[in-house]
RNA sequence: CAAGCCGGCCGGGCUAUCGCGGUCGAAGAAGCCGAGCUUUUUCGAUCGAGGAAAGUCCGCGCUCCACAGAGCACGGCGCCGGGUAACGCCCGGAACGGGGUAACCUGUUGGAAGAGGGCCACAGAGAAGCGUAUUGCCCCCCUCCUUCCCCCGGGGAGAGAGGGUGGGGUGAGGGGAGCGAGGGUGAAACGGUAGGGUAAGAGCCUACCGGCGCGGCUGGUAACAGUCGCGGCCAGGCAACCCCCGCCGGGAGCAAGGCCAAGCAGGGGCGAGGUGUUGCUCGCACCGUCUGAGCCUCGGGUCGGCCGCUAGAGCGCCGCAGGAAUGCGUCGCCCAGAGAGAUGAUAGCCUAAAACAGAACGCGGCUUACGGGCCGGCUUGGGCA
RNA sequence: GCCCUCGUAGCUCAACGGAUAGAGCGCUUGACUUCGGAUCAAGUGGUUGUGGGUUCGACUCCUGCCGAGGGCG
C-alpha cells in the first residue's frame, strides 16, 4: 500500500478533493498528479479524537480496514481517512463497511467488467 | 477460617493465517559505466512501548553560549543523622499531636523573650503591652434606717411610749481611694496549689508543681532525653504576611549542537552604538563607528540527508557490608530508536480477557489514572487438635 | 520543548484575610397600556472549577488535580 507522507501532499489533496461523510471515518478523494501503479492513501486522526492511544487506535483500524479493500481502488486516486471519535469505540466489520461504502460513494473503484 | 495492616511482584498467555517498524544476511531493480553510496522490492534470521511511557512539579547527565567574576535584587529549601550524581526524593531517628482493640497509619517542624515592621473583624472592660468597666471585696466621708448598748425621760425596783450633734452593728443610697479572685465576651484574656501578708487583695513574699532562660553533669554522632543548680516570676497567635538566619541556584535547551548537499539578489530608510551573561550596577568578551555593527522595511532562496540516538548513575542471579535506604564485588545479558511517526486484524483455547494508557535525548524521584491477580510477614477475632 | 494568564449567578464583570459573596443585563410577577415595547416596583438565581492544607476565620494565602486561553522557539 502507498502511502501519502509529505506535509504538501496532504495540503494538496484536502484543497482539491472532494470529500464524503460518514459517524467514523470522513473520505477525501483528489485525482493523482503523477502517474502511478495504485492509489495512494493518508490516514489522520486529530485531537478532536482523544488522547495518543485512541489516536493511534483509529488509524490501525483504517488502516486495516483499507488494507482489505485496497484491491479495488483505482490508480490514479490519492486519497485520505480522517477518523472521527466515535471509530474508537468500534469493531472492525463496522470500520470496513463504513469506508467500503464511502469509497463506493467516492466513485474510486475499478469498474467490475475492467 | 474470617476481617484487617505492611512490603514486594505481575500488568494477559498460547496456537494458526494475514499485516507493520528497526537491525543483520542474501538476491534483484533504479540513480553515474564500475567500486562505493542512496532509494526501493523479495526472502530468511532476530528484536520491537509503560508501571505509570502521562502531568511536566522537582533534581541531574549531556550539548552549546568565551569563563560562570563581584555586589544587590529574585527564586527555592528548612527538626537531626545517613543515602545519592543530585533533589523539594528515599531510609532511620527525635519532639509535640490525631486515628485505630491491635498490626499500623498519619499531621506538624529554623527564628515571634529582643533585629524590626504589620495584622488579630464581630463580641468584649480590656486584643499586645498596657489597660481595668459592670457586678463584687475593702477602707474613708456624707445622708437615711435600726430589733443592740449607753444617755435623757427616771423616780426604790421592774416594764415601757417618745427622744439624742453619743457609741457599735446591720442594711440602703451617693462620693472618693485601693483591689484583681469569680461571673461574662471571644478562636485567643497575662500560671496552679498551700501558707504568709494585708483594710481588702495581688508573684507582693515563700515553698512545691508546671512552663521559660542560663550553666553544669550523664546518655546519644546529632536532634533530643534525664538530672542538679541558679535566675526572673510569665514572655499571646500569625512568618503557606513582610522579614531575619543558614544552605542552594550563570543561562538556554536535542527544534541543544555538529557535519554534508542544494539554492539565491539584492534595494531603500534610520543609524553610533550594539550583542551575550534571566533583572539592575560594575566587570569581562565580541562586533562596529561612514570601507556602516545593529534596527525597520521591500524583495529573493531553502524547508533535503547524516550524526547526536541509545552500553546506561543499565538489567538479572548470587555473595559481602549495613538496622535500612544503599554501596561494593563475581558471573551472565544487550533490552525500541521512528520521522504522517512502527504492536494491529481474524479464528480457537485458557470459566468471562476485560483497567489506566503509547517511547520521540537519556536518567533519578514526586504527583495523578488504573479491572484484576500472585507471594511473604504481621495483628485481631473465632474454630479444631 | 520552554513559559505565562485565567476559571465567581444563564451572560459580562466586582469583592484590604472578617457581612447573608455584590452590580448590570437576563428571567418571573405586578403596575402603566386596547395590546406590545419602553418605564416603574418587587422577586429569582452561587458547592466561588475541584481535592487537601495554613488561619479563630479563605473568593482571597500555599499546594495536588481538572479545564480554558495565550506567548516564544
Amino acid at each position: 500500500m502507498l502511502r501519502l507522507r509529505s506535509a504538501t501532499d496532504f495540503e494538496r489533496v484536502r484543497r482539491d478533493g472532494r470529500s464524503y461523510a460518514h459517524p467514523l471515518v470522513v473520505l477525501v478523494a483528489a485525482r493523482s498528479p503523477q502517474a502511478q501503479a495504485q492509489a495512494r492513501v493518508g490516514f489522520a486522526a486529530g485531537r478532536s479524537v482523544g488522547t495518543a492511544v485512541k489516536r493511534n487506535r483509529a488509524k490501525r483500524l483504517l488502516r486495516e480496514a483499507f488494507r482489505s479493500l485496497a484491491a479495488d481502488v483505482a490508480p490514479e486516486w490519492d486519497l485520505l481517512c480522517i477518523a472521527r471519535a466515535p471509530i474508537v469505540e468500534r469493531k472492525m466489520p463496522e470500520v470496513r463497511a463504513a469506508l467500503a461504502q464511502l469509497l463506493k460513494q467516492a466513485h474510486v473503484l475499478n469498474s467490475p467488467d475492467q
